[in-house]
DNA sequence: CTTGACTATATCCGCAACGGATGTATCTGT
DNA sequence: ACAGATACATCCGTTGCGGATATAGTCAAG
């Protein structure tokens, strides 16, 4: 599956991964460290969705070479135990990609709920 | 990243792959054969996603296999080169699956959308 | 002060999925 | 007759997922 660039630079490689997406959006907004994103992911999945450290470094390294991401700069409140921490921030790449994203997922999401899905569990799914 | 069954039977699986869901949609309201999934996909994306052969039939046999979907009966209006076809719907299975999954992503859409993506594509993205 | 749980990062590696290329065959328009 | 669209299918190289595993610091409890 690829996208074509409709008429902006953004989408440039795939429908994005659901890995790559998740971690877009926990950056989205403030800056946070690695088992930070773990958890964001646990949170706004409403513990749906768990991210292993398999997934997450490798994903990272994955997103800072395709410059979706960068690291952050160091902390200057080196709370016991904030220095071993690295922090990672959406680039500008980053984040126009991720609205490109949400809007394409969300054309989606609402040609479903058009078509029956989702909304309440289990109303009349054209049964089988 | 590996889904956890909250309370009902659906999401066995994964957080669904992205073609797999995309066929879901497709299949959702009537049912479809191979060809006219692939451009259902083209137009419910706005041509943004393009799906091939290889990821079709492949997937199709897969999500076959998962009881996501079924061979439909054949048709009794043999129109000239529709024999050839071969339809498919969705299961009971597919359907509930689809519909947790459109939830699913409803929510991060919605996550997304409060943390400022999408919607406007470049009003204040944190820029890098 | 030792144990265990939690935080935090990182790599290895097998398996599954993606997806372009390719092949076949039929139908439609010119 | 031929090009191009329709329709299905397989092969196979590349990529990504993700559990297991390892390391190490912090903190509270026993």
């Amino acid at each position: 599956m690829k996208t074509a660039s409709p008429s902006h630079p953004p989408d440039s490689a795939t429908p994005l991964t659901p890995a790559v997406y998740q971690i877009l959006v926990a950056l989205a907004g403030e800056e946070r460290h690695g088992y930070a994103i773990m958890k964001d992911v646990l949170e706004t999945t409403d513990g749906a969705v768990r991210m292993g450290p398999g997934t997450l470094y490798g994903t990272l390294k994955r997103m800072l070479d395709a410059g979706l991401i960068a690291e952050a700069g160091e902390r200057v409140d080196p709370d016991p135990g904030e220095e071993r921490r690295r922090y990672y921030r959406l680039t500008a790449l980053g984040s126009r990609v991720a609205s490109a994203e949400t809007e394409r997922m969300a054309r989606i999401v609402r040609a479903a709920t058009r078509r029956g899905l989702g909304g309440r569990p289990n109303s009349s799914p054209s049964p089988a």
